[in-house]
DNA sequence: CTTTGGCAAGAGCGGTGCTCTCGGTTGTGT
DNA sequence: ACACAACCGAGAGCACCGCTCTTGCCAAAG
């Protein structure tokens, strides 16, 4: 950017292009867990303790590779959304982000281990990642706001859960603070019942999108599902008729 | 068992049992990815070379973590089913197996990751594991089971998802065939089309439960959920309305 | 032209899975 | 009672890993 494309910074910058491009290859090959910046400099045909120049350690490697993953896959949702034309069709533009998320996924296991996977032992996530992390909820998130500004509302609450939950506190209130403020529901004249509901099926559609990606990548689904890619749009189906998107 | 108990014998089973038990805590602090047999071997104070004389290699070990795991899990879902005295409260059997999953899986973290998460770069579980893998969601198939012979039947599928799926292929059919050998939802007289709403709403329940335990212990709730318990209560309650079950 | 600093290379430390060999112990058939 | 076989723990060794430190080359800046 600003700091002059002398030859040494632009070699730089691609020696640093290629080290992320080999990291995320072997990670899908070998895990995130088991990702050895020792053979990551044999792919890039440097000695290892020449890539500490490029990032000062794995865990700083690691984390590179995990925001530049969640921007990409936050980037697939938003596109996906904004590619459909008819911007009210909510329920087109949530069936086309559920789909989305999945290929993205399904394209890159691998990061997506990374990304929602076991952990990696000795690695926590620092702060920077946790504003791409939620940019795919976000993308749901604005789509049921959209809805609702037309008029669409949740599907009434089930008996049982009405009465069981009745006075309980709210306990997903912290939740999707963001959407307040990013102003993604602002529009809406919800009634206060109807956005703590609509907070609620949101998070559940993207646990259960989740757990859907999740069981076909780590092989859970075998003998279970046909086919994956019917049944996730089957599920996004049914999320979104109980957020009202759909009619 | 039968071969005589010979002093031998007694201390090959104990020592096994020491390598187990100390590899299941390794998995908690270390991750499956990074289970050390070295680790293990210096816990159980011997020398690395001397554990192989018990598993004959690393993916042995997990596979024997993998299948007690699984069975712990089944066997606590079971458990608390089986603890609810009123069989025919099969809201109440249904809200105690969901709970005893969630309790079971944040008890043991790291098994969770090795049964759940990311799997092991170069292991593949072997087919000794899938019996002991389906008993959790063979518990909630047979309270739906229960349920639907007592007269219970899923809710209305949403107008859109009837209308989408109308003439889609069965996606799940193979899905869960064990229902139907094991005899689990016999004696209900459900239409075909309640059935196959049946099979789709429990794997759906199934997957949307692993998602929120997955989302809890890898830490993309935080923010997002203030008491997983409570919110887990809520969502078993969710799931379990849709299926009929708690009215 | 000199100095600063980026960068590749290599050696070295302690860790890993796994194999092989060497004795010592235990169980068993004669 | 003895001998043979099976079993088992210890140790050395191989090739790999992440990471640190030192050395020396060479381009950029003054």
């Amino acid at each position: 950017m600003s700091p002059a494309r002398t030859a040494r910074a632009l070699a730089r910058e691609t020696i640093t292009r290629e080290i992320l491009d080999s990291a995320r290859a072997r990670l899908s090959t070998d895990g995130a867990a088991a990702l050895s910046l020792r053979a990551v400099a044999r792919d890039v045909e440097m000695v290892s303790s020449a890539v500490y120049r490029y990032f000062p350690s794995r865990d700083a490697l690691l984390t590179a590779l995990l925001v530049e993953s969640y921007d990409e896959l936050g980037e697939a949702a938003e596109a996906a959304d904004a590619a459909v034309a008819d911007r009210a069709d909510t329920a087109a533009r949530w069936l086309a982000t559920f789909r989305a998320v999945r290929a993205w996924c399904v394209a890159h296991p691998g990061e997506f281990g990374l990304l929602y996977g076991t952990p990696v032992p000795g690695y926590a996530a620092p702060r920077d990642t946790v504003v791409p992390a939620v940019r795919v909820v976000r993308v749901l998130a604005r789509i049921v706001g959209d809805a609702y500004a037309a008029g669409a509302r949740p599907t009434a609450v089930p008996a049982p859960v009405a009465a069981a939950t009745a006075d309980a506190p709210v306990t997903v209130a912290p939740g999707l603070a963001f959407i307040a403020d990013q102003g993604l529901w602002t529009g809406t004249d919800l009634a206060d019942d109807d956005v703590a509901e609509a907070v609620r099926r949101t998070i559940i559609a993207w646990t259960t999108l989740f757990g859907l990606i999740s069981f076909e990548l780590f092989g859970h689904q075998v003998g279970s599902v046909a086919d994956p890619v019917t049944w996730l749009d089957e599920v996004a189906l049914r999320l979104g008729a109980d957020l009202g998107i759909g009619v």
